[in-house]
DNA sequence: ATAGGGCTTCCAGTAGATGGAGGGTCAAGA
DNA sequence: TCTTGACCCTCCATCTACTGGAAGCCCTAT
């Protein structure tokens, strides 16, 4: 099959697949006519792909996720850390987010909101003293 | 004073001040010799950046609280605006990464992680029959 | 023959910096 | 006076993970 049709049964925008080509990311065949072809397998490494990245993995990530995968020797080992990992990573961010909600929800409660100049928001930004709860630098 | 001061006042990294330079953020003047020079209410504006910027707005957003800063006929509904849908998107972040978390959890409590090939992990990936609960396609 | 859709490559741009090369400036010490 | 080292300058490349668009080939149907 042709891109378009590997893209709708993959999930994943003709755009992104080549992307994945370029950066080395999977392999795909090419017909006579300079056209990528697509079997089965190709889609359902791609599928792969789209899941692992929906789930947040990073390009690097799936890249060992997927040698994981090809490899049947693997232990299960090596994937639960990478998962583990990914999974520290993302408890980090949400209390990091969680600290700036906190700090956020502050600040815009304490903000009258109508047409006068005053504003608590401003205050703080411009004076560094923290009205709502103290927060971590993000870190993105 | 030079820009190595004004950062250390600050907090800013010189490269990023002088970023904020480059995109228009802040207006530094210059001495005779090229350097940028800076007072204090300079290193004020870069610290309200800062600031800004840990809060997690972003540049567009630190730009037009900028001007709401020196508009001193401003309505801090405008600024209450600006926080309340930077507040917002927090939330759904925040939310996202909660389901996110939820199924990551469950592939890795259901993973044994040990020597054996096995694994529900890859499992998932490659068939898309989630284990644990369903999340929504990160939009990042 | 032509129109359309699909395919190709290559280039540019996104956000928000960060790292480094190559080179000018300045103040202090030998 | 010369030199060393700490600053400072600009410009370019790099990072993540794509996405958009231009220019142009391919294939099928009418």
């Amino acid at each position: 099959m042709n891109i378009g049709e590997a893209a709708k049964a993959s999930g994943l925008p003709a755009k992104t697949i080549r992307y994945y080509e370029d950066i080395g990311l999977i392999r795909i065949g090419r017909d006579s006519n300079g056209y990528r072809v697509f079997d089965a397998d190709d889609v359902h490494r791609l599928a792969f792909l789209n899941r692992s990245r929906g789930l947040g993995f990073s390009i690097e990530d799936c890249r060992a996720l997927l040698d994981l995968y090809d490899d049947t020797g693997r232990a299960s080992e090596d994937v639960k850390r990478l998962a583990s990992e990914h999974l520290a990573r993302i408890d980090a961010r949400i209390a990091e987010l969680g600290e700036l909600r906190r700090t956020m929800a502050g600040l815009v409660s304490a903000c009258a909101g109508d047409a006068r100049p005053d504003c608590p928001i401003l205050k703080d930004l411009a004076s560094g003293q923290r009205l709502a709860a103290g927060h971590q630098r993000l870190r993105e």
